[in-house]
Parts: structure tokens; sequence; C-alpha cells
DNA sequence: CATTAAGGGTACCGTACGGTACGGTACAGG
DNA sequence: CCTGTACCGTACCGTACGGTACCCTTAATG
């Protein structure tokens, strides 16, 4: 249903204006708080005092204005998954805890859920490609950071393993287990995640189990 | 959104008319090619050859029949998981295996990934019952099931753990990875699953080196 | 045969939404 | 001052959908 366009304007992302940064901020707010339903043009324009007229003037119609904001909230991601530390072995093994904390805190995120809800929302939708987008802008961005961290560890024989990408993936299904999709059923967050801190520890020693390199 | 007369419809599933049995039967077709905004009420009614005005005399509205549709479906799953086999430490680790496989290709069914993708849909509703009603009917069943054998695992000292309910949340973790929302999100199945009975027989044997009893 | 109940087909209504058009305003450049 | 541009606000249009009402057929019962 995406004109290619649309696909094209979603694309520039590094074209925003201001005001339109801004627009995609306050469609993003009436996202998470409203659901799907809630993303009407008509609201998003008066939520962010523009005419319906720009929206379609700058973003094409509503599935490029959509995948405007999925690009925007994903460009925002980078930057915050924080920097490794390698230094010593404990270091690393604590570095990995926190890696583990901030994935929990990001997938539990009000914006993440509201994006995914609605990326999975349309995935029978076979041409949509609001899925492929997500999958690239977040999970993509964070699986690269990790496969990276793991091959250092490896070289400096922290760990031992084959491919750096499938003993990521075993570390995330030790991490999330099936928190994320509870989440997204709606299931109450503290009820999924009692304890975040200890989880993640557990998390990261059965990791090590698994991985680890004895000393 | 549901109005009390509609959820009370959708609890008496066991009351359900051949002819009701076969109109969810077809609005699951239905929505399993064409996602949630095939799902009119028209569609379900020409599709399955009844008349709109049955469709609110049996179900109350459309959430009610989306909810008479959700535990339809997970009324037919209780029987699927097939039966355990704990005659011997071996043949209780290829059980585990074949339980990895079946809960793989339930998860990545299209009926499951259909009813998923409308749940988590609407999730941003707090007042949605959809949510609820397929971890109830669906992850439900499977964890009871779970948790029944892993603790008589452990009586036979196949096993060690604490508490079973986070042992099989590891289990879970460990097969099912990541794989499960990247399906919902609309990666192919192929790409996702490439080699489904080493993948599960990678998680068993993680899963032992995690809880297993040394001989 | 007459009566009644169940249910199929269809027309209809109100509403909400995506998308477009148009008038009004502020401002920049000549 | 005149002109063009960008944009806001709003009215408007077509359509699609949820839900309701009405008419018809079928079949069971007396």
């Amino acid at each position: 249903m995406l004109t290619p366009n649309a696909t094209e304007i979603a694309k520039n992302i590094p074209e925003l204006t201001e005001r339109q940064s801004e627009v995609l901020e306050s469609a993003l707010a009436l996202l998470v708080d409203g659901g799907e339903k809630a993303l009407t043009t008509a609201k998003i324009a008066s939520a962010s005092n523009c005419s319906k007229e720009s929206l379609y003037k700058w973003f094409g119609d509503r599935d490029g204005l959509i995948s405007a904001m999925m690009a925007f909230q994903g460009s925002k991601v980078g930057a915050a998954v924080g920097q490794e530390d390698l230094g010593s072995a404990k270091a690393f093994k604590d570095y990995l805890v926190r890696f583990a904390c901030e994935l929990l805190s990001v997938l539990a995120g009000d914006t993440s859920l509201a994006l995914n809800r609605l990326a999975i929302g349309q995935a029978s939708n076979e041409a949509s490609p609001l899925g492929p987008l997500l999958i690239e802008n977040g999970r993509g961005v964070i699986e690269a950071k990790a496969v990276g961290f793991l091959n250092s560890a490896a070289e400096k024989n922290y760990l031992s393993f084959d491919d750096a990408r499938q003993t990521y993936h075993v570390l995330y299904g030790l991490i999330v287990r099936d928190a994320h999709v509870r989440l997204l059923l709606g299931e109450r967050r503290e009820l999924v995640m009692k304890n975040f801190e200890r989880d993640a520890q557990t998390a990261i020693a059965q990791f090590y189990k698994l991985y680890g390199v004895e000393e």
C-alpha cells in the first residue's frame, strides 16, 4: 500500500526540517498512548498544530508518515547502547550485565512497544515495509554492536564460540526469554519483569556457563 | 470496547453450534490470509454464507466474535503437544527435543501468527481482553504442561533446578530466542528457521548444560 | 395446510477516516 | 508595494465499515 514516492521519502530521513521532526515527535507521543487507532491524520495534524495538507506534502501519505516515524525513532537509538569495556575479564562480564539491562529496558520502553505493535499489526500485509524497517533500525543496530564485542571478547579469550551471530541469539534468548512477546500482548510491566537486575545477572551467568572460558 | 454480554458469550465456548464453529473456522481462514484488515463483518458473513444479523445474534459484536475465535482456536491446542516419555534419561531428552520442535512449529504456524498479530495490534487498548485470552489459552496451556514434565524429570533426577517455572522460561528462551518476534514482524519463515531440527537439538543440549545432572 | 422459529440475503444508516481543495496569513525578495 | 512561497485551519468528498432492520426461504410442528 506504499507508493514508491512514499518509500523514497522515508529513506531520505536525513533531510528532516526542525518542524517535521516536531511533527514526528508528537505523532509518536500520540501513538504511545492510544495505539494505532489514535494515529489518524487529523489527530496528528491537530496535535502538532500543522495542517493535513502539509502532512501529505512532506510524507506522501499515511504509510509514508508512519515509515518516517520508524526511521526517525531508529535514528535516535544508535548511541543509546553505551560504551563497552573489555579491560579485564571481570569488567567485560559486568559490561554484559549492563548490556542485558539496557536491552531489557529498551524492549520494555513505551515507544519501542508501540512501534513494534504497529509494525506487527501490519505485518500480515506482505507489502508493508514496517517490519523490515523495524528489524533493520532496532534489532539490527544492537545485533551488530553485540557481534562486535562478542568477537572482541573471543579474541581476548574471555569467551569461546564458533559463530558470533548464533551466540548472540543465544544470549538474546537467555536475557529476553518470552518477556518481549508478553509485553507486546499487554501484560503489565511489573508482572513480566519482577526483578530486573537479578534476571540480567542470572542470564549472564548462564551465558558464561555455556560459552565462558575456564580459568 | 467489549460489552459485558460479549465477554460472557466468549467464555461460554462449550455451547457452540456446528454452524457457529464453521463460521469461526472460515473467519480464522480469512484472518490468516489478509490480516485484521480483511476481518470485516461483511466478509466473514459472505465467506461463511451466513447473515450479518446471525453474527451479531451469536457473538454480540465484532469484538465478541474475535474473542470467540481466540477461545475456539485455543480449545484445539491442548491435545497437540504429544505425550511425554520419562522412561529413561535418554528417552526424556529425546522428548525434550520433540517438544522444542513442536513449540517452534506451533509458534511459526499461520494461525498462531495471525492471532498473535491481531491481539498485539489491539494490546495498546487497555480494555482489550485479547492479550490475556491468548496468553491463557496458548502460552498458559503449554507452560503448565512443561512445568509438569520438568518437575517429573527433577523427581527422577534427570534435571536439577529450584523453580520449574523459571527453568521453563530459560528453556523457552533457548528454544525460541528472537524467532517469534521476527516471524511476527513478517520475516520469511525460511530465513528465521534455517535449520529446524538442529536448532532444537542444540537448544536442548545447552539446556542440559545448565540444568542437567551429571552421571 | 397453517403457524412459527431460525437463519440467509440485502438494503440501509451513521460515522470515522484518508485524502484533497481552498481561503487566509506571515514572510522573504525584488 | 507587489509577488511568490510556505504553511495553517477548515471545510469537503468518497469510501468503507460496524451495526440494524426488513424480507424471504426453509423446515419443523400441530
